[in-house]
DNA sequence: CAGTATCCTATGGGATACTG
DNA sequence: CAGTATCCCATAGGATACTG
């Protein structure tokens, strides 16, 4: 559970998750509310616990991109288990959809 | 997850899920470390979120008892599938088994 | 027995500004 | 762009004592 408590870490997982590179502006940008340090906290715990696996391209222009590890894609199941479960069991006026995707 | 998340609403929801009645004072034996206010807490966090029922029998002698909603009981795979997880993906060493039961 | 009240601390997370 | 630093606030949870 403290792995994935965390107010925003289901949805950096879930945005990782998805195909393709994943910068850390797109993360701030596709997570609306998040704080940047908040960001970069959460980041950072996931990468501690394994979660996620950070890449910084030495480069000029800071570059960095994230991904999930094989321990990060196992636990996705349980995450969607996790998501599957809200949306049945719970009064959808007590869930803030602005905070997911669609 | 705002309704799973709390240091000791797992172990609570799996105590409950056990046969048998399940009384305030035998959580907080079977529970060594929480605090009484927490599971108070707890107790009534989960009672808000429809997950558990408290049943209080009137009586001379304070006699309460919690027990699973259905709604509770649906959530229990999920619980599962995230202790699963936690037993084949996280280091040993890095979890408190005391805090559970075996 | 079950619950409440009070006090305390640690942590999470937001706002903002600054750095390379 | 990515990250750090600082300040601030709300909440979680523990310790303890009190109540019916």
């Amino acid at each position: 559970m403290q792995m994935i408590q965390g107010k925003w870490k289901i949805m950096i997982m879930f945005k990782l998750n998805e195909p393709g590179q994943h910068r850390f502006g797109e993360l701030e940008r596709h997570i609306q509310d998040v704080s940047h340090k908040t960001l970069t906290n959460q980041l950072r715990q996931l990468e501690d616990d394994g979660l996620i696996a950070r890449h910084d391209f030495q480069t000029a222009e800071p570059h960095v991109e994230y991904e999930l590890t094989d321990n990060g894609k196992s636990i996705m199941p349980v995450l969607d288990a996790i998501c599957d479960w809200g949306d049945t069991h719970v009064d959808p006026k007590l869930i803030d959809r602005s905070l997911c995707d669609e």
